[in-house]
DNA sequence: CGCAACAATGCATGCGTATGCAAATCGGCA
DNA sequence: TGCCGATTTGCATACGCATGCATTGTTGCG
């Protein structure tokens, strides 16, 4: 037998022997956490020992993890998570910045992220900004040494995502690009094909028949907007078309609906189809056309959002949108934080882009040519 | 409405004068993240000097702190958080516990309670569980070494919160209360006065000359459930009513379309006042009532809720409810959290109640007397 | 039986910061 | 000028863990 004349500092305390749940604090340890020291003394094996136990594929014999994750057990041991990561630099923290809640499609992403990223053994650190400092916010992420940042914030300024991405830390930006000047390039980006999306919606609208078509943006300085509106633009083109009318609600509901007020007032010609830039603000204004100003959906105006957030497919609302898929556009996102990690080579810059179908529903009035509807002028 | 497109109008960013420290030649490297040493050396003081300049309330002269700024700013240099936790024992991290997100009430709290935090320089890590693997997730918590745990998961065993509060960390539970045989008595918790928000339902329900009232369950075995249920249940015994019919949405909006179906279907006399135990169910219950079943609210059927999720005040439901008041409640989550950090003492459980006012809106049927109205045949 | 190859283990060190303690500096006053 | 108290500074150490290196134990094969 070894006698391993190290250190008997501990005179065999004994150990009760029954394998009873142990719920109970035993020894009295209870304001001091307890340390991977404190096991290797119960276990009688050296620190080296219980952290090799803890770490996967580590140089341990099965004799020697069974009696220390025995001692772990028994003392209720948790390595620490901040001595962990500071010797191995990485603190499977991924940090999350986004604005604004209330749209549903940020939290149902927010939650298919945090449960994706909990599989991997990775964990979300939430920043909550509005227009707020950048300046303030890097700091306080870049403490937290995190290992990778989710940008899904749409009116976030691009110098903090560039400014991450100094900082070497690999940045993703989720529903969202960079603008092609500032510093594109440098920083990956997954988003759905909003392009494509609008240039379907604008079809879906012009082979139905509508012939004023109005859009009511979001932030106008967003990619999503951007894109939605070329993309919506291009559709009309097609068909001859083009934005009959024009509004702004920045992404928000109650602008949403003073635009719906604005394009659709009693004293002017209407539009007969508008595409509004998110589900969200889609709606406020079928709503207020509702509600406010006594029109149908579909019947006398067609309304079609983007997003489809789950409220879209409710009963009330039947809106026709393009979806934005949050399951793969999760999957992306995770896929490049993950190879950025693995690599920890120089990120070169991704441009994700996920295909979205257009779900159609009832909240446009179908085939009618525009001739067999009331007309106003030719 | 930013104020400015897509620069940042800081003039303090920690790029040098001198262009491009960062990216070749200079004697440093660039990969490994500059630390207390890095600015100590360039400012030419003691490692100490820099640790008490980034520390508030710390001896240190003017100059010197003057001298350490600079040289920070210059480097880039942040404090390392995990660093720092290892040695303060304090991480300035709350770790948010929560299950079910499209219910809009929590993801308006997550974004208050985050923003909340933030001003006093604490930081949210997210944990989303739905099937409590109560083990594992405490294992996950307390690697972390948070400084306090908000339990948000309505669904949540109420072991998971004990066995926190076990390792001396404080514990919350927000919108929930530990059932009174479990170790009650050992953890906070915040929530609104859900018995006397069913109990104002009720009365509000019998004044209003409803007879055949109707109940929709959350999850049964919650607390938020119980304690409605009961208030429900109290306000119209005072009114000599009782719940008419009863059925289960579990908090989810699939089931409780299902179980509005089940409680109207066509053959039945129905009832004719509804209360479902929270907003998000309420919507599915009034679409379903509507577009399935062609009833008119509130002239066939009264629907109330609970919560005062921003979509009550929307056009297509205008759902009477009573409000659970976030930014109270968050207050009082982390004056809770702090006033435990403080004292660091036995953290003494305390059970505080938010009340909340009943929300009138369209959807409960005024006046009328039960005798003025259409009966179907039976 | 002996030696090489390997697995298992312990020792020592370092990650980046905060902090007690002693040394040093400074100013003020006799 | 000299001395004392107050302030500032640096030194050394510790926080809890991972990991390179040397050491020991354990085979396997010639």
């Amino acid at each position: 037998m070894p006698p391993s004349p190290g250190e008997p500092p501990c005179p065999h305390t004994p150990v009760p022997p029954t394998p009873s749940t142990s719920s109970h604090l035993g020894g009295g340890t209870v304001k001091t956490s307890v340390t991977s020291i404190d096991v290797a003394r119960l276990a009688e094996v050296s620190q080296s020992a219980v952290s090799r136990s803890f770490t996967p594929g580590a140089s341990v014999s099965d004799d020697t993890r069974r009696k220390v994750m025995e001692a772990a057990r028994k003392l209720g041991y948790r390595p620490n998570a901040h001595a962990r990561s500071l010797i191995t630099k990485r603190s499977r923290i991924i940090g999350l910045v986004l604005s604004y809640l209330e749209n549903l499609f940020y939290p149902v992403a927010l939650e298919q992220l945090a449960k994706r990223l909990q599989r991997d053994g990775y964990h979300v650190l939430l920043f909550v900004t509005e227009t707020q400092n950048a300046d303030e916010l890097v700091n306080e992420i870049l403490q937290y040494h995190v290992d990778g940042i989710v940008l899904a914030a749409t009116t976030l300024s691009s110098g903090l995502a560039q400014r991450c991405a100094d900082a070497a830390i690999p940045v993703v930006l989720f529903n969202r690009v960079m603008a092609a000047g500032s510093g594109a390039g440098s920083v990956s980006s997954v988003r759905s094909d909003n392009v494509a999306g609008g240039r379907a919606l604008a079809r879906h609208l012009a082979d139905t028949g509508h012939q004023r078509v109005a859009y009511i943006a979001g932030n106008e300085e967003s990619s999503t907007n951007l894109e939605r509106e070329r993309g919506f633009r291009d559709g009309l083109a097609e068909r001859g078309l083009r934005i009959w009318a024009r509004g702004v609600g920045n992404y928000d509901f109650a602008q949403a609906r003073l635009a719906a007020r604005e394009l659709f007032k009693p004293a002017a010609e209407r539009p007969d189809a508008v595409f509004v830039a998110s589900d969200h603000m889609a709606f406020a204004v079928m709503d207020t056309l509702r509600f406010e100003l006594g029109l149908r959906i579909p019947d006398d105006v067609s309304v079609v959002g983007f997003d489809n957030v789950p409220q879209a497919d409710w009963g009330s609302y039947r809106l026709t949108t393009v979806e934005q898929p949050v399951q793969p556009m999760i999957e992306a996102t995770v896929g490049l934080l993950q190879k950025y990690l693995r690599d920890d080579a120089s990120p070169q810059s991704e441009n994700v882009v996920v295909p979205g179908q257009l779900i159609l529903r009832e909240s446009v009035r179908q085939g009618q040519p525009i001739s067999a509807r009331k007309r106003k002028t030719s």
